[in-house]
DNA sequence: TGAAAATTAGGTATAATTACTTAATTATTT
DNA sequence: AAATAATTAAGTAATTATACCTAATTTTCA
């Protein structure tokens, strides 16, 4: 198995290639720290499969993976990522890649993945499945019912409720009109709304939000 | 984790067990051979997870877990399967399965599935990834690439510094240490940020940052 | 070398949020 | 019918952010 790296980390490269290093199916035989240079490498070796980076510089991952899966169908491709964010995931899916991982997974999973992949098959780590889940057609559960992720943290309806206008950018004031209470009343909603999801700022409730999928 | 296995083999039981043998965090509190006996059992135990074979005599797995999940809905359930069949996984979700592994799936992940699925979240083997695949949604919006990716909103590079540490969440207090300068400076460059990308609150600024891929 | 940006930072005022507490009124379960 | 949980909302202080303006330094590029 040839295979490219494209990730501007070098630290990332080096660590890729450790994981690979006493695998003697696989072999690394090129690098490349941007889209153009994977580009223009290509070109000579011909490598079997292609692990890039979704977050670089200039060209991201999912914007490489597209213009290969497109001039070079042979070549497979493999997406690294650090987030399971559903943008990167979905993304992904789009551009044609052949397989998802997070940069957390483990060594054995990283090497079926590179298995499954060569073998013609897809292989999206175990990590993203509720993305995957979640765009499934015909996607008929999922809602209702207290128990998937909607409220693992006990939010009250109303909070949720809140959560979501809060998610759109609006202060206590406005969220106050829109639900016709008190001023006062939103801002006990958001302050409780925080403590059950322990952040401690608006950033980190709407990646929180997010990630748990409750809006 | 208190577990209850249902599997018609008493042999796969045991594997399992022996799997969890030295994990403290999970306890198999109950056992059971068909999904019958497990409907009863579930009465007077109480378990979080019910890990459930697809295929069994009288009642398959999925049905189980059909009745469970409207039931019980905060009792989770576990498919395992020896077959990455389409039908299988698609019944699965239809009947609400939190997880789905086949039964060559390695220890690592059976314990990441476990975690996940325990944490309110959902879990399918990567295994299993191109089913997931092949039902995917029709293309999502995938807009933007090219012309308004990156930098179009003429950020300087101090803008950009000050913006991903606001996406950290960092307060201007916080941004000011960090970037070693005046509070007021941090509020500057946060205030001409915001004009720039045309945004009047951190939630859209969160939202369009990551639309543009500025950081 | 000059002009144009970029970075720095102070002033002023207003608005909004955070971090609690207390407490009344509804709803919902048992 | 009683107990528990949810929703409402006021009070108090402190902190933080917004919305400008002005202006001194630095950097960068022509």
């Amino acid at each position: 198995m040839k295979i490219i790296l494209v990730d501007d980390h070098f630290l990332v490269r080096e660590g890729v290639k450790a994981l690979f290093e006493h695998e003697e199916k696989i072999e690394v035989i090129g690098e490349a720290a941007n889209g153009k240079e994977a580009l223009e490498i290509l070109q000579t070796l011909q490598p079997d499969i292609l692990i890039v980076d979704v977050r670089m510089p200039e060209m991201t991952g999912n914007e490489l993976v597209k213009i290969v899966s497109e001039q070079y169908p042979k070549i497979k491709t493999l997406i690294l990522s650090m987030h399971d964010a559903q943008e990167y995931v979905m993304e992904a899916i789009n551009a044609g890649a052949d397989g998802y991982m997070l940069k957390g997974s483990s060594k054995p999973e990283f090497l079926k993945a590179l298995d499954t992949i060569s073998n013609g098959g897809k292989y999206f780590s175990g990590d993203v499945s509720s993305i995957l889940l979640n765009n499934i057609k015909g996607n008929i559960p999922t809602q209702n019912t207290d128990s998937n992720l909607h409220n693992n943290f006990n939010l009250s309806k109303r909070e949720m409720q809140v959560l979501s206008i809060i998610l759109e950018g609006k202060s206590n004031k406005e969220i106050a009109v829109e639900l016709n209470v008190s001023r006062r009343t939103a801002e006990v909603h958001r302050y409780n709304l925080m403590k059950k999801l322990k952040v401690k700022n608006l950033i980190e409730l709407s990646n929180k939000a997010r990630e748990h999928q409750l809006v």
